[in-house]
DNA sequence: TGTAATCCAGAATGATCATTCTGAAAAACA
DNA sequence: TGTTTTTCAGAATGATCATTCTGGATTACA
């Protein structure tokens, strides 16, 4: 009857994610999809619905596959420990060439005035939920006495938390070994704490 | 013989700086500038030149009056004390309403693809400047044995300087209360090198 | 092999953008 | 007051963009 789709949703969908990612929702041009992509123009109207709902499944793809998976140590593991294990893990995906494109959600968030209601939710709850998990795992820290003296939970896990968004900005202007350099440098300093 | 412009160019430059600031030079459309600016468009295009110059201008004015002048601190004082009083500086603007636009530099180096090799080469210099000043006022604090461990400088003056950037991000996206509580935790963690 | 559904390429549409043009209004100075 | 230069408002131009349309090509199944 019908005639099968030639491409793969998931697998163009990923590739989009990557250019999204790179490009961000508004320099990014449905010619540069069509084109990038290898799909046909109408093809990725009836896949993706429009642009801003193709974005959105993107960063959807972004956050389960990027974001989440990297507060991974945090849920895995207990105290300092989790949190030291969250900075290395993040040291690793920076050297990571795709990278340099640094953070989807903050890259997006930055042009907010661009997204739609439901991106802006998404990206909310997301950088909520990296709050929460380092909250979480510095109360654990001062419950077990790691730390050397006495931090606010709330604070610290909100200044925790614009250290990484920093090292993640310092990706996208600098180079991988600058980046190393300094993140190392702040392990060292939260070691210390 | 001449008729007078009925505008001054020094006020109008300061006002689409601000606008620029604000809204990046992408964002930021012809039409927005002179229904915003209250001025013509063929004026403008004859007084600031095509919008690349025009946002290069803005781009030296904001660097001048603004990135420069957060320096200071650290060319009029000495050691661990220019360094605190550069942060101090930092949490008194960015209590300012302005301010919730981030820092025009960072925000211009993340659209680096829209801008001139001319606005590129004066952002990178001004970000150098940064960290040059950094460095400096780290050495002297060193030879004054104002540290309680050693700090290699080069590093931790890009340290300090993604500290710096990460407190612009945080304020485009929290309030002035979270931005002023988190850096006043990063002043304290200063204060305790 | 025929048919029916879906795919696809490129053109068409309408919006927005930066830039330039045109012609009339304004104002400084003689 | 008249001349001359610049200002200014809005239209014109040409590019780019998101989205939709059209008409033929493709392919699964009967």
């Amino acid at each position: 009857m019908a005639r099968t789709k030639s491409f793969d949703p998931a697998q163009v969908l990923h590739q989009a994610m990557l250019l999204f990612w790179r490009e961000g929702f508004r320099q990014l041009s449905l010619e540069n999809l069509v084109q990038k992509l290898g799909v046909n123009r109408y093809s990725l109207y009836q896949t993706f619905g429009n642009k801003q709902e193709f974005f959105q499944q993107a960063l959807v793809l972004y956050t389960d596959t990027v974001f989440n998976r990297l507060l991974l140590p945090l849920q895995e593991q207990q105290g300092k420990t989790a949190i030291v294990a969250y900075f290395r893990l993040l040291q690793r995906q920076l050297q990571n060439d795709q990278a340099s494109a640094g953070c989807m959600l903050l890259n997006a968030s930055l042009n907010a005035g661009q997204l739609s209601e439901e991106s802006l939710n998404l990206i909310k709850a997301s950088l909520r939920r990296q709050e929460e998990s380092l909250k979480k795992a510095l109360q654990q820290a001062m419950a077990n006495n790691e730390l050397n003296r006495p931090r606010d939970p709330l604070t610290a896990s909100r200044f925790l938390a614009s250290q990484v968004h920093a090292m993640v900005l310092l990706r996208q202007n600098a180079g991988k070994k600058r980046v190393h350099d300094v993140l190392e440098f702040m392990i060292a300093e939260l070691e210390a704490w």
